[in-house]
DNA sequence: ATCCGTTTTGTGACTATGTCACCGACACGG
DNA sequence: CCGTGTCGGTGACATAGTCACAAAACGGAT
């Protein structure tokens, strides 16, 4: 059996061929480039993505025009919870953007209704995609309940830096993230740097301290 | 064909009768008292349950011992986020309460998978299912993130309210459905006392001005 | 009825977060 | 070198959450 991308997804490499060969024939690759929007409130989307390279940030548009950070789909993962919305032929309320280059496989909705039914190995990973979202989701909602902003941030700078400690983001970004205000990061960065944890500089932050923020998130029970 | 339980489900009445007659089969009535734990976290669940009478909340506790309201289930709607989990095996990180009196209907995994491999009409009604807790869930986030507690609370009177006018709550109900402090919901009601909206004593609120409230509501571009 | 323990509600002081209205610093393309 | 737009900083104020209590309301039990 030939390596292909499914071989990139956890739950999928263990199909046996002719599903494998169906999913293959069904399924098309695209790529887009950053800052692309995947989908959009309104336009029901036909096709379930498979992310092979690159992030796709879900945020959802409130009526005022502030935007809250719902989840990110890593490589490897599915846009699952758009499928739902796709098989119940319902408008989908969130909308995703490319954050890097994309690359993705799209699994077209007969394709993909054909394959819920004919393999239960591939139920189970999408009923996998779907818990690990909505825990997210769950999780996400006890932290903007309970947790206080400098800790989830502190949380998500760890989170966001890359191997040279260097988080690519500005104030608003990062607000709009977290769900609060830029105001607050931008006050919240600056005891960070007081504390000697950050450095800044337009457009990113240094991560100087990295045990410090870390003790910060640890001191509250946190999970992720 | 004769009348069942399936018919007091939307999705399902045009199944198939031999689905039906499997359906029925496997799925087993049973009724609990108000205020018995469904289903917990760390405890997963091996059944769907589709409701027939009464209500369930589903709430997440925190690490701290606050609770969060996530959404209710009402007659007629399916616990369908635990099924994602049942099928995945993974854990519930949320537990859910009767309200009132409930009764159900629980569908075993094995039958619930084989239902969703055979019928088209059964995975709409699932994924339709999906669709609507998800897109409940991103309201509540966006209604957190945005919306001020006192119209969130108008809307949640309004809700709640039986056909006499009243809401039979205490404060401290209402602030997790709410997801807000106690204090804050006593001096918020106490602030619709003073506008004439409401009327308060031990245990429950009785509205004599809905029209101040909903005013209140539909001021702030409200969705629901 | 009276007392007692529990639950519910009220309140003030304080902290944290969000909002508004700015301003200045910086980057980039003419 | 000069606009123009983005980004970050700041003070004043509004809203929301926390903490520490106290007062009231209720439900038995005597």
């Amino acid at each position: 059996m030939k390596y292909t991308w499914i071989d990139s997804f956890e739950g999928l490499s263990r199909l046996p061929a002719d599903i494998r060969a169906e999913l293959e024939s069904g399924g098309q690759i695209i790529s887009v480039p950053a800052g692309t929007q995947i989908f959009a409130p309104g336009q029901s989307s036909d096709n379930l993505l498979l992310l092979l390279e690159g992030t796709v940030r879900v945020q959802q548009k409130s009526e005022t025009g502030r935007e809250v950070f719902l989840y990110r789909v890593h490589a490897g993962e599915s846009c699952v919870l758009t499928t739902a919305c796709m098989l119940a032929h319902e408008d989908y309320s969130a909308d995703g953007i490319a954050e890097t280059d994309v690359s993705a496989v799209a699994i077209p909705r007969a394709t993909f209704d054909e394959l819920v039914a004919k393999s239960k190995t591939f139920r189970e990973f999408v009923f996998a995609a779907y818990s690990r979202r909505i825990t997210d989701l769950f999780t996400l909602i006890d932290d903007i309940v309970f947790q206080r902003v400098d800790v989830r941030l502190a949380s998500r700078l760890l989170e966001l830096a890359n191997p040279d400690d260097v988080v690519n983001a500005t104030h608003a970004v990062l607000a709009t993230e977290l769900g609060t205000a830029r105001e607050v990061v931008s006050r919240t960065l600056s005891e960070f740097q007081r504390r000697g944890w950050i450095e800044q500089s337009r457009g990113e932050v240094r991560l100087t301290g990295r045990s410090g923020l870390a003790r910060l998130v640890k001191s509250s029970g946190a999970h992720s």
